[in-house]
Order: structure tokens, then sequence, then C-alpha cells
DNA sequence: TTGTCGGCGATTCGCCGACAA
DNA sequence: TTGTCGGCGAATCGCCGACAA
């Protein structure tokens, strides 16, 4: 109820969000999309037929807040945008935005990691398995005279709550696991098989742990309304040069079968406790309305952004949709398309043809380049 | 977030929010009070000095919704309110409002109980010592011939979730006890000793179960202003033909230690996990606001009342004002004020003498009597 | 009548290497 | 390199009467 709003650590927070995840820097400019917006929006969002609300608004970013769900972990970020007037919009300003990108640079990625929980990783029984190459350039060193080697490692979650594990490395042949502290991280963040775990190592050396939530669609298809694989879920086309779309495709998405914690006693409980996971946090209708009418009037006003929402960013830098925008889209014509691996931080491409070229729903917005974008 | 509306048993709400709490009749007629209403709010509430808010306002109620707080369970009401014009104020209107009184008495009391759980009730190791009366009167017959009497309860809570708890009469001396089921409840519900367990037989039959949690105040001091014990915090004097006027006072109220479940091992996290106890739930001043604001321009509004929130009640059956008002509250008169023992549905008596009779805060509720009702 | 305690089984928790993918 | 399994010790959980209060 009465959350207050503490900005977390940027670096845990793009870590959780994702490597394609960007936000705009701070006094960037940026095109925001009302439309991307409704749909980023759980409900649907029914704007006023009677006010014309054009499809792409130039802004400034004037405030940018890093946040975390305080019950479920799952990242957003709250954005202030200023309207820039028509008169006043220089397609050509990039001193600033290359200023931001610079200082963007400056916070250089932090070594992390991410692995998706195993049925074992999960179980009540076990530990938690560490890769190799986590425990080697992410942990703090392990004393490999010692037999067995073990240290206990100490990391922050996103609201600097200090969590330990003791890290032992073991079993033939070795490897390294996390025991004790695990579980009780596992149970309190109600993590299950198939959600990801982040460790990071923040500029200052404190390690730290992030949690990614699995989406919980359960037919495993898509949630939203979508008609073919170049629609809105789940995939998003964009030139290498002009990156910021941000897209998800999970490989080994629901293949894990989901055991949930029925409680299969005889006493207790029937109906199961309420399902409190994650990534439903997602922006109301009425916040969309609000922030299209403000943005519409030239007024101020803020929007919040789910990463991990399966929706397209609707804040794109100014830069690359004018490079997009350059381009001159056409049937036939080829592109590569990012999409992120779920347990890494790798980054995987995909050559793909355009089928075709056309507005989504040309009659509430004419002449939106919107959907042209996915 | 999205959470659903969905009122509860009106008999277990009435069982969970303790006997004293009357909540007005639908359609009866009330007097809402403002300054009330804002001491019910978590914040201060800062009135508009420009407009004039009457310190209490004529209204119907159009609308009562008995509710539970999802994750907490504890119980609220929602009250709409219509505003009745002065020139159509009719103070001898008893007819709707005794009408309503008698399909209030139709809904005759269910057979309940409430007992605050003690260390060995909460402990985990333990089970749940059932009062005799409450065994033989609330839960199923037991059959005493078997060796020994055993049966499963079932029982459904605020929300419909059913609980089965295995009960059993054994020992020497032989006594009543909750084992197999219970300590999984005590665990979701996250009871601590010094909460209270209230089943309730409804009219069919079925058995349910609710709770209060104990006020978490920590050094049992009052949270709020006040000054002297005939302020507002858990006093409240009324005459008994006056009835309706909650008031709370806790016997043993913060008696027991507090051993909180901190987490005392070497791992895991270190930051208490966030206290999501309730009693916390109490209205936002803009609420209060909203509803001032429509109230005094006339318009119909909506309140949220909290029976267990330890301040008085600010929507008070028009009868019972009128007749306390008749009253000529003087220094030194003697009155009867009634209170809530905890553990027991009982209500005791004590006697007192008003010490004066004042309006509290005279500049911005003058001539208001709301404080002399307290 | 019922709150607390020590006792003791039964069950789970959770650490371990052995495998094999 | 790392996911899963069966094993086993150890630490709880949770049921029980014995006592008082």
């Amino acid at each position: 109820m009465k959350e207050v709003e503490k900005s977390i650590d940027p670096q845990l927070w793009h870590a959780c969000a994702g490597s394609m995840v960007q936000i705009p820097p701070l006094n960037s400019t940026v095109f925001y999309f009302p439309q991307g917006h409704a749909e980023h929006s759980l409900g649907s969002v029914n704007f006023p037929s009677s006010s014309r609300i054009p499809p792409l608004i130039f802004c400034r970013v004037s405030s940018l807040k890093f946040l975390a769900d305080s019950e479920t972990d799952e990242v957003y970020a709250k954005i202030k945008l200023v309207p820039i007037p028509a008169n006043e919009i220089d397609f050509e300003d990039n001193n600033l935005s290359l200023n931001s990108v610079g200082s963007d640079s400056e916070s250089e990625k932090p070594a992390s990691f991410a692995k998706t929980l195993t049925q074992s990783d999960a179980n009540n029984g076990g530990g938690f398995s560490v890769p190799r190459y986590c425990a080697e350039t992410i942990f703090p060193r392990l004393d490999y005279t010692a037999d067995p080697p073990v240290q206990t490692v100490v990391a922050k979650d996103v609201h600097g709550e200090i969590w330990k594990f003791r890290h032992i490395y073991r079993g033939t042949p070795r490897r390294h696991l996390l025991t004790t502290g695990w579980s009780t991280f596992v149970n309190q963040k109600k993590l299950v098989a198939g959600d990801s775990i982040v460790f990071l190592r923040a500029q200052d050396g404190d390690l730290c742990v992030g949690i990614r939530r699995a989406k919980k669609g359960i037919g495993g298809g898509n949630e939203y309304p979508s008609s073919g694989w170049n629609s809105n879920n789940g995939s998003c086309v964009t030139g290498n040069p002009f990156g910021g779309f941000s897209c998800f495709l999970r490989e080994e998405e629901n293949k894990m079968a989901r055991n949930g914690n029925m409680n299969l006693n005889s006493y207790g409980s029937f109906n199961s406790s309420g399902n409190t996971r994650g990534n439903g946090g997602r922006v109301k209708p009425e916040m969309v309305l609000e922030a299209v009418a403000l943005a519409a009037s030239g007024k101020p006003f803020e929007v919040v952004y789910y990463p991990r929402a399966s929706t397209p960013e609707f804040c794109v830098k100014a830069s690359a949709v004018k490079a997009a925008m350059r381009v001159h889209w056409l049937c036939g014509m080829r592109f590569k398309m990012a999409f992120e691996t779920e347990d890494s931080s790798r980054i995987s491409w995909f050559m793909g043809t355009i089928s075709s070229v056309q507005v989504a729903d040309p009659i509430s917005w004419p002449n939106s380049p919107w959907r042209l974008l996915q």
C-alpha cells in the first residue's frame, strides 16, 4: 500500500530485465507511441474517439526511475516524458543524446550471469548447480587448496536484502554447488523450475542476485491477439544499427512440466493459494489514457514500463526511429532479428524475410508507423 | 491488483469484526461524520480551509458490501451513502429503519466462538487446544464411543477456501485438540500468539473459520493522538439503548511477548521479511477528501470502514444519534461503557463518570457533536 | 478445564557421490 | 560440464501424556 519508491541499482535492473532491454538515457529524445503504450496495458484501452491522438509524440526524457516490485521482485521503470512542440523538433539534435549515450557506455556492463532453474535446482531437497563460468567469473575466488573448497557467498537482491549461500566445489566429477541457504532463497522468492536467477558483480565488487520469472502462460500460446509470427508477441524485427527494440523469444519455454506446489495432503487448504507469481505486472488502462491525454495536450506525463511483458517498447530512441524511417521497407527484403536465449546473456540472430508491409488498424491509427516496426 | 470484490457471508463478517461492531442496515438513515472518517484514515487529512464542511451529514445507506482483504483476511465494509437534503430530513422517520432493524434481527446470530491463540497454539510443534464449549457447540458431534474419539473437521474461511483439521479428544485429563492440518493453517495465515481465531456455524450447517489479528502496536501505547482514557482510542462511551458505537478495549493486549519469526540462521535473508500482517488496512486520506467533497455537495458517495481499526464509527444510526443528543451530558454524570473481551463474545461493562464535556478541535469543527460522543 | 512442557516417533530436509547425458 | 537420482544422516515436525494453574 504505502510502498516507497526506491530506485534500485540500474545495472542490476538491466541484468534482471535482460540484455536486450534498452531504456533511453536521461535527457535523450524519444518517440512515444500511444498505441504501443496501450498494448502494454493489461486490459483493452478504449481511446475516446472524439479526440485525435497523434500516432507518435516526440519527447524528452526528464526523469528515469528503475524500480522493482516489492513482492515479486519484477523490475519495471517509470519514465517521465516532456513532449517537445513540433516547431522545436530538431531531428538532427544528437548532441545531447550522444552525450547521454556516452554516459551510458560509461557505466559499462558489469559481469553478470543468468541461469534458468532446473528441476533439481528448484526441488526442495537440493542445492543449486552453479555453472562453472558463473562460479569462476562472478563469484569470489574460491580457495581450491582446501578440501573440500568451501566459502560463504553473500549477495544482495534488488531490495538490498542480503542472502548468504554456502558455495562448495565437490563431487566426482567436481562441480560447483550452492547448498545451505539456497532452499531458503527458493522458498522465500517462490521460485520454480523455469524461472531464472541472475548473478551480477557490481563495480564496487558487491555480488548481487536478481530473478526473472518464467512467463506463466499455460498452453505456451500467445496470450495477446496476434496473427502470425511477425505480429506483436515475442517477435520483433529490427535492423542491427537501429537497436532498441526489445523482443523475447524464449527457448525451452514451457517445456518444463509445471508441477506446481499443489497441496496433495488430505489436510490443509484445497484451493490453490492464490497465484501471486510475477509477470502479472502491467499497466492499468486508466494510466494509459491519462498519459496519452497529457501527452496529446503537450503536458509532461509519466509512463510505467515493464520490460518483461513481451510487448514492444513504446518509447523509442529518436535516432533509431529516424534511421528506421529512412529505410524503405519492402516485401521480400531480408532482415536480421535479434532474440534472447534464456539461459545466458548471449544474443542470437535470426534471418527472415519481410512477408508484408502494412499498417495495422488503419482506422484508428492512420498513417502510424507503429506496426511497421514490429 | 485486479482484485475482484467478492462479498463474503455477512455473518462470518460480523463474527470476524467482533460482536460490538454494528453496520447500519441497508436503506436505513445514518449520520455521516467527516471528522470521524478522517480519524479513520491512516495519514492526516487536511481539509481545504476554503470550503465549509458540515460536521455531520444525514444520509441513507444505498449499498452495503461486506469484504475481506484477500491477503490478510482482514474484514472491512464498503458503504454507499446518499445524502438527504436538509428539507427532507424527518427525524421521526423510523419506519424504514425499524423495518431494517427487523430484517437485521431476522438474520439471527449464528453460533460462533472466538479464542485468542496461546503460545502453544501458535507454536510450530503443536496443535490447537479447543475449548470444550467450542468443540461441543460449534464443531460437528464427535463419536465418543470410539477410542480415541477422532473426526475430520472441515471449515471454510472468508474466501470460501476449505481447510481440514483432525479433531481428537484425548489426554488425561481429556481435552479437545486440533492436530493435523492446524500448523498448515497457522503458517498460511501467518498467525502468531495473540491473534484470534473464530469458528462459526452458519445456518446451512457449514462450519466457517475466520481470524482477527492482534493489534500490532509495539509498546501497547496509543498510536493516535489522544489525551486521556476518554479520548478516541480504545474507549467509547455509549448508553446501552443508544447502541451502535463500537469500541475495543482488549484484555491481555500485548502481554504476550512477541517472539517474531526472526531468522537467526547464519544463512538466508537478514532483513526481516516485510511485515505484511494485518491491521494496516486503513483508508487513504484522498479517499476521505473525495467522499467528504461529494457528501458536502449532496452527491452520493462511498466510504470504506475497517471495523477493527480502533477508531470510532463515523456512520452512526440516525436514531442513536438522535437519542444521544437528547441527553444533556454533564460533568459528573455517570455512564456505562461497553467493551469487548478478546477471547469470547461476552461483553463486559465498565462504569465511569464523565470528567469533562468539550468539543474537540473547535476551530475547524465548530459546533460539532462528534467528540462529545466518544 | 486448558496452557505448557519434555518425550519420542515419523517424516522431511538437505548434503553427498554415483552415474549418464 | 552438469542434470538427475538414490542413499543417508540430521534436524526438524508434530503427536502424545504428564503435570500444574
